[in-house]
DNA sequence: AATTATAATGAAAGCGCTATCATCACGATA
DNA sequence: TATCGTGATGATAGCGCTTTCATTATAATT
């Protein structure tokens, strides 16, 4: 494979040329750069990216590090991601942790070692291991889908207990008193905990008593057990009229059981979510629920790295928006009346 | 930052030993190769991977450009992929093409540059200079989601025509003679103008004249365009008993606008996706589809450009199974007496 | 015309690592 | 005892590029 010093050659100029032309065109002549790209042209030169790493200690690469691919929002922020790294004529190199900590950190570890010029993780809870790898190398990084004002860690986000609270609260004045809880496990999961925080806090404030809140922890984020933990929840708590899931593949599976079992939403139940995925605004019924900026933020991720990569200076925090979005899943507690109906439903 | 040398000293032994220990622990004394590890571990040695990648020709990266990363299959598919090549001690590079043959081609150029051991592509279309440039590096490389005998490049994927095919013969069997057929632009998409294929093979082979099929090209695989699409056709063609989505997105569209429309599934219209999303299954009525292997075909890959990369020679092609699924979308055509039915509920 | 800035180029020193080769010590073989 | 592996180690030459730094040619200034 032709190599710089033979397109030198070629071009009868010297390797350092080339690499100006390549790096800095305009500190080149006109003349020697026009030789330069024909002679590239005809090698059919591809540069190397591994030499010009380690000589330039830039790899134009910038790590993500996300819990799981299989979650649409994620999978849209990496797009977006990509996307604009891709103007900047940077690289993508793509992790998945599972939730598991420590994989992160063998994770982030295998980026760094990879010489990635910036890192983007999910959520603000890491090893400690990460953060020190981080900040001993001055490796620019940046938390994300959380936005936390008391964290010292860089973050672009949003707040994702306001979402949840204000929703809640939307639905205590719909009269609702008696909720059901679906949500993954907290302890996983600084977002998710949060949420769950967000609602809580809102219906303590309501005064709404503690044995009238049924959380239901789920081990993964799907479809099924949205279902099954919506089953259990309307079999062993007859009285609640609501249902509020952490993440809206759980409230899909409510709104799909619901259907199952004959329970009409919002008539009898409204079911709540979090994500706003694509297909939520066209269930029948809509889901309420709020919305992830995820593309937003796969933008904002690249232009923050880049910036500080150039050593641009900018705000250590950005907060998105996480609009609640009301849709015709949710409406007015049923009336005591209509309990019996519902219960002989299923 | 600590480098390989300043480990070597600490340890007392050479550059070279220390290399081994990285790379060939088998070959170092148990005293040598414990008093390195410890050394690594006080200085927080990280290994630079520009630097062994220049010197050992090898990034243990491997890249892979989809399309798009808002299609649910892929992102199924990339998370298998990265779980495996984790595995293997490798790191995936992702980039998006976005339907663009030329973007691809930069791309896959981005790739190389970045020194990737390999690359997967989706589909088998691709610019010839990505082969060309694939081909005079030798390096491995594998088309996916598609499997195509005739086809000299090497693939991992399954026949996109027969699923369709099948499908559409179990609709023919079910006494459908009209149909909507809903699609991306075949032009842009070898896989999508393979099921088409697959739909109209059927339909010829059937005897089902071309007047009686109503193709509807959508810009892209959304909800809304499945639901618009699906509209136009039942209001411009009330003949029509089934309609047949190449993709699952525009088949849950299909889904929603019957909903909306009052036209029951499959009561009077039947639908059939391609995908097998994690969804379709849980909606009312069930999708019947086609089943995308996708977390095989993301393992394989890893496999697949794994052995090519140390040298094991293996099948050139391998042929996964897409299944059809027959779910409750779909069910036998309505009489005649039901037309005026429908045509009211429009 | 002499001097000084300015721009364009080349020479060459690494970047941090791997891998080849030579060296050395030590026990096995004759 | 002399010879020959054998396994562990060290010295070192690059891998292909970027980037000072020095050099030369050119233009601008006095």
């Amino acid at each position: 494979m032709a190599t710089l010093s033979d397109v030198a050659l070629r071009a009868g100029v010297s390797a350092a040329s080339v690499s100006r032309v390549l790096n800095h065109p305009e500190k080149v002549s006109p003349e020697v750069c026009e030789r330069v790209m024909q002679a590239m042209a005809e090698l059919g030169y591809v540069r190397d990216g591994a030499a010009r790493a380690l000589a330039s200690r830039q790899s134009l690469t910038i790590g993500n590090v996300v819990p799981t691919l299989g979650i649409g929002i994620f999978a849209a922020g990496i797009a977006s991601l990509q996307r604009r790294l891709d103007e900047y004529g940077y690289q993508l190199l793509l992790a998945a942790s599972d939730y598991d900590e420590a994989k992160e950190a063998r994770q982030v570890r295998a980026l760094i070692e990879r010489g990635v010029d910036g890192i983007a993780l999910v959520g603000q809870r890491h090893a400690t291991e990460v953060y020190q790898l981080l900040q001993s190398r001055k490796l620019p990084y940046v938390n994300t889908y959380q936005f936390d004002a008391d964290n010292p860690h860089p973050c672009i986000g949003f707040d994702n207990r306001i979402g949840t609270f204000n929703l809640t609260r939307h639905l205590f004045d719909l009269g609702h008193r008696d909720f059901g809880i679906v949500t993954a496990p907290p302890g996983l999961n600084d977002r998710i905990a949060a949420r769950l925080q967000g609602i809580l806090d809102c219906l303590n404030r309501a005064g709404v008593a503690p044995s009238s809140r049924h959380v239901t922890e789920v081990p993964a984020q799907t479809i099924v057990e949205g279902r099954n933990a919506t089953r259990a929840l309307l079999t062993t708590h007859p009285d609640l009229t609501a249902i509020y899931c952490t993440t809206d593949t759980l409230a899909i599976g409510a709104l799909c059981e619901c259907r199952a079992l004959g329970v009409r939403v919002p008539e009898d139940i409204s079911v709540a979510g979090y994500s706003d995925l694509e297909i939520v605004s066209q269930l029948d019924p809509s889901l309420s629920t709020v919305h992830i900026p995820a593309e937003q933020i796969g933008t904002r991720i690249a232009d923050f790295l880049i910036d500080r990569i150039n050593g641009k200076a900018g705000p250590n925090k950005v907060e998105l928006q996480a609009d609640v979005i009301i849709r015709r899943s949710t409406g007015p507690a049923r009336i005591a009346a209509r309990f019996g109906r519902r219960r002989r439903a299923i």
